[in-house]
DNA sequence: ATTTTCAAAAATGTATACAAAAATAGTCTT
DNA sequence: AAGACTATTTTTGTATACATTTTTGAAAAT
């Protein structure tokens, strides 16, 4: 696990301070190692939009927000249904095998955040690599990293997995049984349900 | 300028080897820096999409391709039109003015293509800034900060630049006469045709 | 001739030290 | 007491030096 890791699990997991700004040195010395690949973590981190700049120097962790999380499932469903039409009529038996295995890895009680959102993207994954279009690809993970962030809140309080295990269990039947409109319609349901959930629950504490 | 401003540069011009690994110490040395700096610029470019990874080590300028240039205009249509749109009935004589100055800025023959580029950028901006929607703001200017990368082919080889003008001038008369309808038809019309012609010709001198 | 192995070289990753810039706190002025 | 200014401290940015990894190329084996 490599230090940009260790620093998204901490924020995930509220081990690091919100509000204010992240200190170069304080991060060397909790994960012991020098300034340097603090810099290359944070410089990485900001531009997949974990951190935000403070000001004239530094970073901070942003607060999470329901219009972020509205925008990230709006730009998903739009790309991702795209992606999925693209890649339907391609997907293949193996592409098939793998989403199950990721799927069946998802039922897992005891996973980390972290894990669970790369299985999840791994899972959606499965069924857009057939597409084969790279730029689009690249965006649409970026912005399922960007949304893992707000996974706390859907496995935590509004208690979303089940439902989200469900709509993914659906989703692979219609797609090994070569239904594309129904698929594409169940994603678009899938990400933009996920999305107004959060969005109003965000509203809701703010 | 920093680094990473010149390293642009030198990519837009080609005057940095592509197809073969960028190499840090030589970097520092071109730039008169050491290589902290460089592996700063580097790591900040690769996540901007201008430089891809080599192997296990390094990093270099990748092609430009038909298959990328058609999906940055595919998404770019997407969630620019959608941003216009949200952003049009709150747009201003303020908005409307800055507009009118970057276009008149862009008539200016002799600019650098990064220059071009950002003006470009500056433009649209001006009319989507409304929409108040930081974060579907955010993504569609990381995409067009990635297709600046292809506007040496539209001005050069295309001769794009006057028709690209005249639709920059006809969405602000849209704009200004509070036509909303004609400027999301023409705003989709001008990026995807741009799109369309960038990628039909990469495709024919590849 | 092709492939494999391994040592030398080169490149990247990281630590430490120093320079520049920013934030802070205290003093002075009004 | 509020605000502006300056000195001090803190923090970030950069250079240099060292450690680790990767690449390269020559020699040996098939």
């Amino acid at each position: 696990m490599d230090i940009s890791e260790k620093i998204k699990d901490d924020i995930l997991n509220s081990r690091l301070p919100k509000g204010q700004p992240l200190r170069q040195k304080d991060l060397s010395v909790r994960y012991s190692v020098s300034r340097i690949p603090v810099r290359d973590a944070l410089l990485s981190l900001k531009a997949e939009g974990w951190l935000v700049p403070n000001g004239k120097a530094g970073v901070m962790i942003p607060d999470l927000n329901w219009q972020e999380a509205e925008d990230l499932s709006f730009m998903r469903a739009e790309l991702e249904c795209q992606l999925l039409k693209l890649a339907f009529d391609h997907i293949t038996q193996r592409d098939i095998a793998a989403a199950r295995d990721f799927l069946e890895a998802l039922n897992e009680k005891n996973l980390t955040l972290i894990h669970r959102g790369e299985l999840n993207w791994c899972f959606h994954d499965s069924l857009y690599r057939a597409a084969d279009r790279p730029t689009l690809h690249r965006e649409v993970e970026r912005l399922n990293r960007q949304a893992v962030r707000y996974l706390g809140f859907q496995y935590g309080p509004l208690a979303y997995r089940q439902t989200s295990q469900h709509q993914h269990e659906a989703l692979l039947g219609f797609v090994e049984s070569r239904n594309k409109h129904a698929a594409l319609v169940l994603l678009r349901q899938h990400i933009e349900e996920a999305g107004a959930l959060l969005a109003n629950y965000l509203k809701e504490i703010e």
